[in-house]
RNA sequence: GGCGGUGUGGCGGAAUUGGUAGACGCAGCGGACUUAAAAUCCGCCGGUUAACACCGUACCGGUUCGAGUCCGGUCACCGCCA
């Protein structure tokens, strides 16, 4: 056996062309001896200066999102990094000049749950998470630049976080206010919003606070239009996401405009300047307001309740309510009057306040103007509580109005034209908005505005293991920053957080410092950066992460935008947005060119299994990992009576999930590994779904996958067995089979072309190099011209697999008699000789049924095709003698004959 | 409730621009090899039917020579809504 030829092979290459080759598929002996050759000839370092790689040469920058390093690697990390890795293995083939690097999410709280309950410093954990993970990634095979491996929670990384965060504070972008955050009062810590169960504490128990606290923001919604717009030049991202992005944004144009009162506090100061201001997108509607309701919060409710216990009773029900606009969408809409009354500002009308448990003082003002006769919420709430309806809408050809129903076309603002609404009638839905605008902005009382779902960002975190925010506060001159020169400021690595607060709040040597300004005494800030600041710009950092004097440099603008970012669907709105905010800075404050990061963006589906368990008759459910299961097949060959192997007692069956410890369904990539082989795990993933779906885990389909590594290993020793190819391919001199075979070859590789650079799919392109292993399992043909054909058939499918599974095609690369590499071997193109073909199959349907099949010339013109159609006796035989009224030719693949 | 998506054999999935429905794989069944088993190889594998043939892509309807694909409606499920 000699086999171990890989990493010297092309200086040396001689000796191991006459080595036998081994006959069993070791991928334990063949994949680190493929990884070594790779890691030797630093054969994925990505060079960007002039002359380190072709003239010409188009830059690729394939980019998979980081991992935060929990420990170990789970299915969904192999899945999106394989996918990533067959893009850039394909690109490099095709002659790109390839960027695939990799890094670290390295700050963020699992690590400080980690800490509590080993006692280890977050730094220690994340370091040796990161070590192992490392490793496990590396036996994947994947094709990365390690070189320019970035770990956010490093000083020379999150330094140029803080001194962004300076220049941003200098810009305008970032600036303080008082936000709200959940307060434990038994561990005296600020917890995060997934750390708050059921408005609890999740360690404690306790019930959560709100508190008031400065923290600093950054103010995204200045971007939020250009966010929104350029969303329309991303054609290469999922629409989905891009909707996702619409959604959150939020943009709704509109008018926003007062009702005026004179109702008073108790020291007689007019409430809100005597103006209560709503916010509307259906101006038109305004003249059939007939009542108003306002938040729970709203100074005009706290004013009602003073003197109504009732109402403060209800306000206090509606503040427990949800803000979650799902549930508010769904529940009970309920309110209650307060008595008081608002001017109508055009009708000069009183209007009733009421509460509504529907209003948000938190999004728009607080309070809104109610039209029931065309918004069904208002509608609801009107005939619930006997409040007038009011139409002041009216399309041509409908329904006649009626208060007893709520019908569609109420709500429609296309068709509608005003009516019963004085000097507004007739006009439509602009119209109506155009000058009721500017009657309430001749009045002082409105103008049209456009509203934002979207907040600022919020980066404050009360928390340990995050970036420093980099400011002094001192008693003299206030909030001072750090001077560039005396960053980082770096986080202490030893600290154990114990749950009661942030260590850093506890630690002098750390918050204790001297004003830069001033000299005097000063206490450092001690909150951190949330982590989505750290993800915001690694893309950016990959290019140039040996720099340790700038944040980034020229580099960027060579290999930015990143071609192809892949990563999860649970990504879609927080971190893709905050990239594209952050990097407009960047442009913003001349720092890189581009505005969009990332051109085509492919979210890769979850990874499911199937889910085990028992219900005992007291305590907690037990679940079982699905290979401890055994199953009957029925007759049918459908599975049924799952049991247990242990003890062969029955278990239920709890359907599909995603893999997860809870559910003991997970699946241990390294044991799979060492199974099976880094390429069958490949393989696998890659075959069983299209990226984007989910995939289903299944044992027998991995096994399948390993089946098909050990036909394609035996396939070429069966044919290198035989010694080598005496004669070079002769394509004009072929037999009949062997030019079928050829053509085989050359389709499938148009069509794996197409699916891997056009389609994005992996699956269909691997099917199509099954199919042509059977075709090719099927020619028998040990002539020199024969084996010459086979020869290159063996050949196309190792380089059309090489970017799905490396290490096997490395192998049988050099197995096949070649010294160069198979990742140097450029991507092969379809030879057109071999697609042509003299006749072909035609498909014939007799009134648009499946009749018969004929060959006919491929260059037939119509007329050829016809006459052989209707001389063929299966269509003789359906079209009888009844006339033919229309024949539809479509060239090379059907004949439809309509009688 | 709003927005977005999906629905095809026993299962995962294929059918790319409206043109052969079910490629490829898994499971199942039958056979070869074997003392036997595993592994491997070969064959069958949507439903009804003895066969011809008919039916079949969630359901109802439409457009078309032709619909899994396009249009209208219904149902179910999934994702997102700080």
């Amino acid at each position: 056996m000699n086999i171990g030829y890989p990493c010297g092979f092309a200086g040396t290459g001689q000796a191991a062309l006459i080595a036998a080759m081994q006959e069993q598929y070791e991928p334990s002996i063949i994949e680190p001896a493929a990884q070594q050759y790779w890691d030797q000839n630093q054969a994925f370092a990505a060079r960007e200066e002039t002359g380190a790689h072709q003239p010409g040469q188009e830059k690729y920058y394939c980019l998979s999102m980081f991992p935060y390093p929990s420990g170990r690697l789970h299915m969904g990390h192999v899945r999106n990094y394989t996918i990533g890795d067959v893009l850039s293995r394909f690109m490099r083939m095709q002659g790109r000049n390839v960027l695939q690097p990799m890094g670290w999410d390295a700050f963020g709280l699992p690590a400080e749950n980690a800490a509590m309950i080993n006692g280890v410093p977050p730094a220690k954990w994340t370091y040796d998470n990161i070590t192992y993970m490392k490793k496990q990634l590396q036996s994947l095979g994947l094709a990365i630049d390690w070189q320019r491996e970035v770990a956010t929670c490093r000083p020379e990384y999150y330094r140029w976080n803080q001194w962004f965060f300076l220049r941003m504070l200098e810009a305008g972008v970032a600036y303080k206010k008082t936000g709200t955050v959940n307060w434990d009062p038994i561990d005296q810590t600020v917890l995060a919003n997934e750390q708050v169960v059921d408005g609890r504490g999740w360690r404690t128990g306790a019930l959560v606070e709100k508190r008031e606290i400065p923290m600093y923001y950054l103010r995204i919604t200045q971007y939020a239009d250009d966010l929104l717009q350029a969303l329309d030049t991303l054609p290469g991202w999922p629409e989905r996401v891009r909707a996702m992005q619409a959604n959150w944004i939020g943009k709704s144009v509109g008018v926003r405009f007062a009702f005026t009162h004179d109702i008073r506090n108790s020291d007689g100061t007019l409430i809100g300047d005597g103006r209560m201001w709503v916010f509307t997108t259906r101006a038109d509607t305004i003249m059939g307001v007939t009542f108003c309701a306002v938040a729970a919060e709203h100074p005009l409710a706290t004013h009602a309740a003073q003197n109504n216990p009732a109402l403060a009773a209800f306000i206090e029900e509606c503040k427990q309510g949800t803000s979650q606009e799902a549930e508010l969408a769904q529940m009970e809409k309920k309110g209650m009057p307060t008595g008081l009354f608002v001017t109508h500002p055009l009708t000069n009308e009183k209007v009733p306040v009421w509460v509504g448990n529907y209003v948000l003082m938190g999004y728009g003002e607080g309070a809104v103007m109610a039209v029931p006769a065309h918004d069904e919420r208002d509608f609801e709430f009107a005939n619930k509580y006997g409040l007038p309806i009011k139409q002041v809408i009216a399309i041509a050809d409908a329904e006649d109005f009626t208060t007893s129903r709520w019908q569609e076309w109420y709500g429609d603002k296309l068709q509608g034209r005003c009516v019963h609404s004085g000097k507004y009638d007739g006009l439509n839905y602009q119209q109506a908005i155009d000058a009721i605008a500017a009657d309430l902005k001749a009045l002082d009382l409105g103008d049209k505005q456009t509203q934002w779902r979207l907040r600022d960002w919020g980066i404050s975190r009360q928390r340990y293991w995050g970036c420093p925010i980099p400011i002094i506060h001192c008693p003299a001159c206030g909030d001072v920053p750090v001077p560039d020169d005396q960053l980082p400021v770096v986080l202490p690595e030893d600290k154990v957080p114990d749950g009661s607060g942030n260590p850093l709040g506890k630690d002098s040597a750390f918050y204790h410092c001297k004003c830069p300004k001033c000299g005097g005494d000063a206490r450092r800030e001690t909150d951190t950066m949330d982590t989505f600041v750290d993800s915001s710009w690694y893309f950016l950092r990959y290019a140039c992460a040996d720099n340790g004097k700038s944040m980034v440099d020229a580099r960027v603008n060579y290999w930015l935008p990143v071609d192809q970012y892949i990563g999860g669907i649970e990504h879609a709105i927080l971190h893709l947005l905050y990239s594209r905010f952050w990097t407009r800075v960047m442009r913003d404050l001349k720092l890189v060119d581009v505005a969009e990061p990332f051109t085509n963006l492919l979210t890769q589906g979850m990874v499911l299994n199937e889910i085990y368990f028992r219900k005992p008759a007291a305590g907690r459910i037990q679940y079982f990992n699905p290979t401890e299961i055994d199953w009957q097949s029925d007759d049918r060959g459908q599975r049924t009576n799952p049991t247990l192997k242990a003890d062969g007692q029955p278990v239920e069956f709890g359907g599909i999930g995603t893999m997860s410890k809870s559910k003991n369904n997970g699946v241990d990539p390294q044991k799979l590994v060492e199974e099976f082989g880094a390429d069958t795990a490949r393989l696998f993933t890659m075959f069983a779904a299209p990226p984007e779906q989910t995939l289903e885990w299944s044992d027998e389909g991995v096994q399948g996958a390993h089946r098909f590594m050990k036909r394609l290993w035996r396939a070429v020793y069966e044919h290198v067995r035989l010694g080598q190819v005496s004669d070079a391919l002769n394509a004009a001199e072929l037999s009949v089979a062997q030019k079928d075979l050829r053509r085989a070859v050359h389709q499938t590789l148009a069509k794996v072309t197409d699916d891997i650079q056009r389609r994005r799919v992996f699956n269909t392109a691997i099917a199509a190099v099954m199919e042509l292993m059977n075709t090719l399992a099927k020619f028998n043909d040990s002539s020199p011209q024969g084996r010459a054909v086979v020869q290159e058939a063996l050949e196309q499918i190792v380089l059309m697999l090489s970017p799905i599974v490396p290490h096997v095609c490395h192998t049988l690369w050099h197995e096949l008699g070649h010294q160069e590499a198979i990742i140097d071997h450029p991507w092969p193109k379809p030879d057109p000789a071999a697609l042509q073909q003299d006749t072909i199959e035609v498909v014939v349907q007799v009134n648009g049924k499946l009749r018969s099949r004929i060959a006919i010339a491929a260059k037939a013109s119509e007329a050829d095709a016809r006459a052989a159609a209707l001389a063929d006796e299966n269509v003789i035989r359906w079209v009888e003698d009844k006339p033919v009224r229309k024949f539809i030719y479509v060239p090379g693949k059907l004949i439809n004959v309509v009688v």
